[in-house]
DNA sequence: AGCCAGGCTCTCG
DNA sequence: CGAGAGCATGGC
């Protein structure tokens, strides 16, 4: 099945999925050429599908392209996947009226235009790759989830290239804690990891369900849970949910961007963090993903200079 | 060599 | 409670 997706508002596509060969390559979300390569889970049925954009950011064109699948309730799933993935359902005009009124967020508008958040596919992704990425740096982090993907996932063959399905919750449950330990992990993140995906699969632990719930039950869901604190479940709110008011404040990359942009450098405390990202309400998610990827392309700038 | 990476748990005072 | 150690690995 072959259909197009409309996009309202801008889009730069390679922007927005930039994080998933940023800090390394993810075989579960493939960058290959103009084209966006995963693997969809509907019921046990995989399901394989490409994404190719072209056209300007004001005007991008997505084609969706679902090798062998003519249902349409499969195509419909899929379609809610991509949505999520290339943040089709935020509201980017609104977020760009808004920011005119903050100093920083002003000045990033134009460098990042058509930039969205990339919502994960799925809540147990979201939390494998949360738990990966504890403490440690988005290299290794990285290294570590796609070393998961290849280890417990499925590879598909689309076209001449291989994408990996997301490994599902039963099987990750029944990950042996020494072969996680071999793949570099911690004791303990093998453990989170194990322990989250048997709640998933046993479904003492709903991630879908969480979707129709507040962000303060989210939160406490979420870190009732060994291996689970509040930076992990902001990011899942954020980055998974697609709330709009969320800041993850104790993020370190969050810390060190609201110190560039409004401590002069010197760094903020999380109180003070959540008090000025408290204002900006529903934009708040937005608004800390202009912030970090503004440190990014100012690093990039900052490079080439000396 | 030693400290830091887009944290979290556990222990101790 | 709040502070502090421990976790495992990689990069600088």
């Amino acid at each position: 099945m072959n259909t197009t997706l409309a996009v309202d508002g801008p889009l730069d596509v390679r922007a927005t999925l930039a994080r998933y060969h940023l800090w390394g390559e993810d075989p579960a979300n493939r960058l290959v050429g103009d084209a966006f390569l995963r693997v969809a889970r509907f019921g046990e049925r995989l399901v394989p599908y490409a994404v190719e954009w072209n056209g300007g950011v004001e005007d991008v064109r997505l084609r969706l392209r679902i090798p062998g699948v003519r249902s349409t309730p499969v195509a419909e799933a899929v379609l809610g996947e991509v949505r999520r993935i290339f943040g089709l359902d935020f509201d980017l005009p609104g977020f760009y009226r808004f920011a005119k009124g903050d100093p920083a967020l002003a000045g990033l508008v134009e460098p990042l235009y058509g930039l969205r958040p990339s919502l994960a596919a799925s809540g147990l992704e979201m939390l494998v790759g949360a738990i990966t990425a504890q403490q440690v740096n988005l290299a290794f982090a990285v290294s570590l989830r796609a070393s998961v993907v290849r280890r417990y996932g499925r590879p598909l063959a689309l076209g001449d290239q291989t994408v990996y399905a997301f490994p599902d919750a039963a099987t990750l449950g029944r990950a042996r804690l020494r072969d996680l330990r071999a793949l570099k992990f911690s004791t303990r993140k093998a453990e989170y990891i194990r322990d989250v995906a048997r709640a998933v699969a046993a479904g003492t632990l709903d991630l879908t369900g969480l979707a129709a719930r507040p962000n303060a039950d989210v939160v406490d869901t979420l870190i009732a849970r060994r291996g689970l604190g509040r930076w992990t479940a902001e990011w899942f709110l954020a980055r998974c949910l697609g709330r709009g008011d969320v800041c993850p404040a104790g993020d370190l990359a969050v810390r060190k961007a609201f110190g560039h942009y409004y401590g002069r450098g010197r760094g903020l405390g999380d109180a003070a963090i959540r008090r000025r990202a408290r204002r900006w309400g529903a934009q708040q998610n937005l608004a800390v993903h202009y912030l970090l990827a503004g440190m990014r392309i100012g690093r990039v700038a900052t490079a080439r200079e000396t």
